[in-house]
DNA sequence: GGAATAGTGTCTCTGAGACAATATCTA
DNA sequence: TAGATATTGTCTCAGAGACACTATTCC
């Protein structure tokens, strides 16, 4: 790696020609109250202050996007990401008045019991129920939707890639639960077993302390937490 | 609209900030000669000269990212593109020795009749073979297998989104072996007429001067050029 | 025993895939 | 008529979904 900068025939080198800036924003998910959360941030100074919006921040000029994510989870709300995965990049220029910004949207999902609970709201048909009942800043509610169906596209067909169960060891009840807070709909118990059955382990272990027969307890198979999200952008 | 430029508190504006640079490259692929192609281009001037690559440019300053790709394509190969796709932004802060540049990646799908014969390479197992049998500069090759990925899943439950075949009527066996060359596998006629079918439209019309049998003439359903491709990504 | 929950048997429906029979043209 | 291709009938297999029955616990 040489540390000279490139110039080309003209003697200019990259920074002399007209730059976007490039900002990326997250929408870190949870499951919180048997119910999708996203976590969202008031705006307290600079632009659009007042305003709820999802953490973001501009990207320093050697990270890597995935870092950016994590930093703006950290700076603006003093938390800490999983796996942010790009989702796309949204390109309005009227997105932000201040001038042409690009963000590079991502999405992570964390279990809730790792975040403030005075930053999470319900997600409620893809949209973020604030307090104030109003919208979020910016596109943010765009990317909010696509980050929703990320989400749910990733649990339809696995047990709990994201770790979001509490415990190592569950019945499968606690995972039904689990799926229909991400889905946002029920489902049919016995049809649910049988798809979910093929990525888990059995353990000799049941459930205790409850009415009714005693459920079995599973954990998640080997890998299930690395599988690879294939529609989701990646280098 | 205000033409002011944003100040923070202490009156920077956004282009105080280090920045990145942007730029699209674009993977335009085509079916020519019952395969897969994608459209390269000879590096001439500046950077990597010699080198095959991608066209790609650097986003102007209020431009919206299809536009740079069109752009990209007409400047640096002389052809029109249809509708360019976001597949994501490859951020590896080393894929340029130049400096740190982000590249949103673009995928095109076109008919082979619009593009000049010279500057078509074939697609073979998702990897361009080049006059000099190497490789793409760059990070291109990653960036043409996940736009060969998407032409798949484009085209895997629809006839042809993207209007590839020359003809308005066209029969079944047209339209099996275009899939097939998108694909890169064979097809099993009966079942990939009973999958096609209800997007299509018979026409009284007959295949003429042929062997065997004529086949029954079919048109493209109303709107199946425009078929949302729910994968990528859309703002 | 009764209530409650876990787990299983089984039926239907749908679609993919494959094989083969029938239909209809050209030479 | 022979050869070639198009079109359709039908069989199998797998999976989703739904219903209902059986099993096992706590009270």
């Amino acid at each position: 790696m040489s540390t000279m900068v490139w110039r080309d025939d003209s003697g200019r080198s990259l920074a002399d020609w007209p730059r976007p800036s490039v900002a990326v924003d997250v929408a870190l998910l949870t499951v919180r109250d048997g119910r999708l959360a996203v976590l969202v941030h008031r705006r307290t100074d600079g632009y659009a202050a007042g305003a709820w919006s999802l953490p973001g921040t501009f990207v320093h000029e050697h990270e890597r996007l995935a870092d950016t994510a994590l930093r703006a989870l950290r700076d603006k709300a003093g938390v800490g990401g999983q796996r942010p995965e790009q989702l796309g990049v949204f390109d309005d220029p009227r997105r932000d008045a201040r001038g042409r910004v690009l963000s590079v949207a991502h999405v992570d999902l964390v279990p809730a019991d790792r975040l403030p609970d005075a930053l999470l709201v319900p997600v409620v048909d893809g949209r973020a129920e604030l307090p104030d009942g109003g919208d979020l800043a910016f596109d943010h509610g765009l990317i909010l939707r696509r980050a929703v169906d990320w989400a749910r596209a990733l649990y339809r067909d696995r047990p709990d890639p994201r770790g979001l169960l509490p415990a190592v060891e569950f019945t499968l009840l606690d995972l039904l639960r689990l799926h229909e807070a991400v889905l946002g709909e029920e489902l049919q118990k016995d049809t649910f077993r049988r798809r979910m059955l093929a990525g888990l382990v059995e353990t000799p272990g049941r459930s205790r302390g409850s009415v009714g027969k005693p459920a079995r307890l599973f954990r998640r198979i080997d890998g299930d937490g690395d599988v690879r999200d294939l529609t989701a952008p990646r280098e």
